[in-house]
DNA sequence: GAAATAATTATTGTATGCAATTTGTATTTT
DNA sequence: AAAATACAAATTGCATACAATAATTATTTC
């Protein structure tokens, strides 16, 4: 009586789901079925299940006769990210503004309290969780089932990206992200007041920030070192 | 040894995809399991694995314990396809203009022949099938993982939209319909070119000739019947 | 006779065993 | 010794059997 099977089969997808979006599993690597199934007490049967299930929802890949991966992170796709992102993401904000309920306004609010609970914490997993859950949300509100899946996919990825590059290690880092807690707060008061327009325009600048952050990582300041002065150099 | 399972599962995913395209499966209607496995001869396994690819790819909606049905499709759709599809496609069509290969681009006069054949033979099915398949083409050229989930999504519901809203009922539509194949034949040129802003321009125009005849069809010119005079009319 | 409850049937979800495919290792051949 | 082939182990895919859940029918109760 503890612990159906259907309740094993949903904390399996949850983890999955997490350890995917806080990179506990790396872009790639393959999953077992035999050694999963048997960690959670599971049969092959519904494990596979849940595999489909996480593939439609772009966490993993399946390739025929060759089981599950976790699904990979190229710098194709960080390029594909940084064009599609700035205009699903305004366009789902647009559209919760427009369309969000008052529940779904709560869980916002509850989401947003959760990711400032992280901030305070300094837990990484924490923050970038809460942080996909508030955005997940915007898009339940904006209710489109065209964009959602799209979303759904940059989510996942802004996710994994954020884990990498988001680990403040100076305090321009840091600041910035105290500067996105309050973007967000600003986009739930768009969305509340139904103010589409702005809540798309704060969309935008969330992103640019996010994307200013992700650049500071990806093309640091130079090395500042005379040419052929370095220890340790071989040759030009 | 002819007709390997592999096969048949294959066949199964391709016949499902194109009955609910075209409408041969009504949106809304579950399909059941037992019927459809021996119709295959496969087991209900395999099945079930392929319901939930097909799930994933927006096809299907799964239901616990009630499986698997057709997507739905409901006002609400409808209202949401109008507001995503102009973005998505011209998106779509711009990325594949600056990223297409040249095998892709014979698949896509390839298809776009079809698309020709199907309108000279006046087949409804083979004309969405082919329409349908010259559009996923632009969504492969592009590329951007990102987008192309909403673009499928967007592809099933305007190929099954066409189906009940595109049957050629006056001289109008049926111009119409040669005129979409005149612009498609410009966005293969656009993309030929690498001219991405002509192709989102063009993308933009294909999409606003197909949403005139959805309305052309959703909001007929009215009937001009002096009030009171119907014959038949029962109460006013 | 209508409503409610119980029993039956049908359908979906899971577990196990077997078949098929792939991967790694050992043997053979040049 | 290197390459190629053949064999063995492991992993994935499918089929059947069983368990659990929902839908239907029959029965009881008022």
């Amino acid at each position: 009586m503890p612990n159906a099977t259907k309740d094993r089969k949903a904390r399996l997808l949850a983890d999955l789901r997490s350890d995917v979006l806080t990179l506990a599993m790396e872009p790639g690597i393959d999953l077992d079925e035999a050694s999963i199934a048997e960690e959670y007490g599971l049969s092959r049967t519904p494990l596979r299940d849940a595999f489909r299930e996480l593939a439609g929802e772009g966490y993993l890949t399946l390739h025929k006769n060759r089981g599950a991966r976790v699904a990979d992170m190229s710098h194709r796709t960080l390029r594909d990210f940084f064009l599609a992102a700035p205009m699903i993401y305004s366009s789902v904000t647009r559209l919760a503004a427009e369309n969000a309920t008052v529940t779904q306004l709560d869980e916002l609010k509850e989401a947003q309290e959760a990711f400032k609970a992280a901030l305070r914490s300094g837990d990484a997993r924490d923050r970038t969780l809460s942080n996909n859950r508030f955005h997940a949300i915007t898009g339940e509100m904006a209710g489109n089932v065209y964009l959602q899946p799209s979303l759904n996919r940059l989510l996942i990825d802004h996710a994994r990206i954020s884990m990498t590059f988001y680990q403040p290690r100076n305090s321009r880092m840091a600041e910035n992200v105290v500067l996105a807690s309050a973007q967000h707060e600003g986009i739930i008061r768009a969305i509340e007041n139904g103010n589409a327009d702005h809540a798309a325009q704060l969309a935008l600048d969330h992103w640019e920030l996010s994307r200013g952050q992700i650049e500071l990582f990806v093309m640091p300041t130079a090395l500042e070192a005379p040419l052929g002065a370095a220890p340790g150099t071989r040759t030009a």
